[in-house]
DNA sequence: TGAGGGTACTTGAGTAGGCAACCAGAGTAG
DNA sequence: CTACTCTGGTTGCCTACTCAAGTACCCTCA
């Protein structure tokens, strides 16, 4: 009961604090918003949403090389997570490695032309679906309004405690 | 460079348009959040965030039980995750199966006493952890338009296509 | 120079959850 | 009653990820 009926198909979970509604609602958006991406993006360009990221991540960088800590700061996967993620990578010629000549313990994750160019097939109807999605729900300002809300969260890297 | 630099450590995926920007937001803010509360509530609880949600909607709903096509739509979760999900709660006693009457295909997940309690002890943390992370960062209003505008996304319950 | 501690990354083991294929009961339609 | 379809649910197989432990390298500081 609150401005406006909850218009959702259900209730979600009523005669909660607004925080616990707003994390509900984050939850709930973030699945069914994933779940849609993923499927899109795996069906038609056999990568997943992370991946995708990655991916553009690495395009953007300079050289096309990022070294796996940043990548995992960047992404909020674990270190683990991105090592088995490359592997994946590389395994589709998507991404190679590369050796770091000032310290040898890095690996630079490097994009390849390969991967570039399934980046930039993918980012069209990707984005496509994205912009779709959005802009059916939301106005310019909305839009803004929702990232600058969105953007106070985050940021834990890896371990914040 | 947008109204205000991106206040982020890292700049996200500048330039891009501003629908990606928003879910670009959505991700990371879930991820990091997500992980957290799932931390949170895995060591001082043995829940997931998703057992917690579910134990709530069948403590709210009516007899405490809800049929496993209901609470997949409410959590987002396909069948098969719900059932492996309730797998778990079963073994560990906090939900029970039940069987409907009326329609022999059913099986009602109803929550026992042990799922009550042991959800009101997590409740107690969990809330209280999101109340403090919300509230952190969001003013009274800022949580109402944030959760609308959270709201108008979800609702593929499964298969939208 | 060599011990200690921090950092980059990988690996092993385990969990969550998706998809596709399946079964069983429920509702028709003939 | 049989046949067909729809719906609720489970299962097999597989992927993505996490955590914890381990390796290799860098950088002190004595």
């Amino acid at each position: 009961m609150s401005t406006q009926a909850t218009p959702i198909g259900q209730e979600s979970t009523p005669g909660q604090p607004p925080e616990v509604d707003a994390w509900v609602g984050l939850l709930r958006a973030h699945a069914a918003a994933t779940r849609r991406f993923n499927r899109d993006l795996l069906a038609l360009h056999g990568l997943t949403i992370n991946d995708f990221e990655v991916l553009v991540h690495l395009d953007h960088a300079d050289g096309g090389r990022l070294r796996r800590v940043d990548l995992s700061e960047r992404v909020l996967l674990t270190a683990s997570g991105i090592t088995r993620l490359l592997d994946g990578l590389e395994r589709c010629d998507l991404v190679r490695k590369a050796s770091c000549a000032a310290d040898a313990r890095v690996t630079y994750a490097e994009i390849t032309e390969t991967g570039r160019a399934r980046l930039a097939d993918a980012r069209l109807s990707h984005v496509q679906g994205v912009r779709e999605l959005f802009a059916e729900r939301y106005s310019g300002s909305e839009l803004v309004a929702l990232t600058e809300l969105l953007g106070r969260l985050p940021q834990a890297p890896a371990c914040p405690g």
